[in-house]
DNA sequence: TGAATTTCTTAAGCCAGTTTAATTTTTAGT
DNA sequence: ACTAAAAATTAAACTGGCTTAAGAAATTCA
């Protein structure tokens, strides 16, 4: 129910049989069903989560009431909301499964105690926030450089399997645009 | 030249004199001038740049041959371009002094070493990247959810002195708007 | 302190992307 | 397989924010 997550630490640092019990102690694996809430709006964002297998998304509600997508998290991505779960401050976010899905949650607590147990994680947890902020970076500099138009084609040939998998108007969310403009878009360009 | 940075790695984690001089052989101390260029597009971002004192922005040149501003840092602040730097590929950024700075800088292999040397440090560093995600994901929440119109307000309602300090076409092109639309809006309210 | 350069403003015309609303297609549950 | 609900499409009218162009104001530095 963690070897991803395992195997991906073990990439990173030494973790021996034992180290891996202990570990164990401080995680909590769930199985999720489609369209299954982790964290709600106005909730503290307690866990750190870790997709072993399927597909979350983190949405808001904006004040027109309609849902926007800020992030979707595949097979081996983590998701939180920093903010709330560093700050125990109410989330604006929503997280829910898109697919039936297997997770690993860390909970604020238990995550500094963890770290406290076995401080080599911090080097993993060090790169993988390292990547992240890369991450964000790289996505931030596309919306600057690029136009909506621009945008979607890039989106869609650097994860054609993933167009495949998570329903379009999803995908416009994500990428900021109207379902029906997304619609337009395709029409024109295949 | 450095006291800032050891102040706020002090706060994180213990670190006694003698480390303190180890910590210092990894690192680089550089004074800018005023439009001083550290990072050009096409270079490989080898260092991460801290900012002891002044302000640094980050941005790239657009299509249309415009400076896309995407990042500022201010005192105490970090500043990079973490893709560029972790895999040591050439970047699309320049990073450029606005006004008269003082910088630490670490090298990509010192920076690997002085983790080798001082561990203590990857608490340090996996914190402020942390702090770093959540950052981002704010900033784009509130890409989200305001118009560009709604966001100048909240920027120039943050940042107040940040207004003063940094010319009007700066904050134009960090929120992502033209100089003549800013204008427009500082016509209309106050 | 005056000339050059950089920054800011004004206003009109324009377009990428939204809104609205109605129709069609696909998906999921029984 | 049938039905209800969810998702996707179409098209027309509309708008937030951009472009262009020209002038005014503020900085910079010799």
């Amino acid at each position: 129910m963690l070897n991803k997550l395992i195997q991906q630490v073990r990439k990173v640092v030494d973790l021996n049989e034992s180290e891996v019990v202990v570990f164990t102690k401080y995680v909590e694996t769930q199985r999720l069903k489609k369209k299954q809430l982790i964290l709600q709006s106005d909730k503290v964002c307690k866990y750190l989560y870790f997709v072993e297998k399927g597909c979350l998304r983190m949405y808001l509600i904006n004040k027109k009431g309609a849902e926007q997508i800020t992030q979707f998290a595949l097979d081996g991505w983590w998701i939180s909301d920093y903010q709330s779960f560093m700050n125990f401050t109410p989330s604006d976010y929503y997280i829910q499964a898109i697919e039936e899905s297997e997770i690993v949650a860390i909970e604020n607590q238990n995550f500094e105690a963890l770290l406290i147990e076995l401080p080599q994680l911090e080097k993993y947890f060090r790169i993988m926030m390292q990547k992240a902020v890369a991450g964000a970076q790289f996505r931030s500099k596309l919306l600057y450089e690029m136009s909506k138009e621009e945008f979607y084609i890039h989106f869609k040939t650097s994860f054609p399997e993933f167009m495949m998998r998570v329903p379009q108007y999803m995908i416009a969310s994500y990428l900021g645009l109207t379902p029906e403009y997304l619609s337009e878009l395709r029409k024109k360009k295949l």
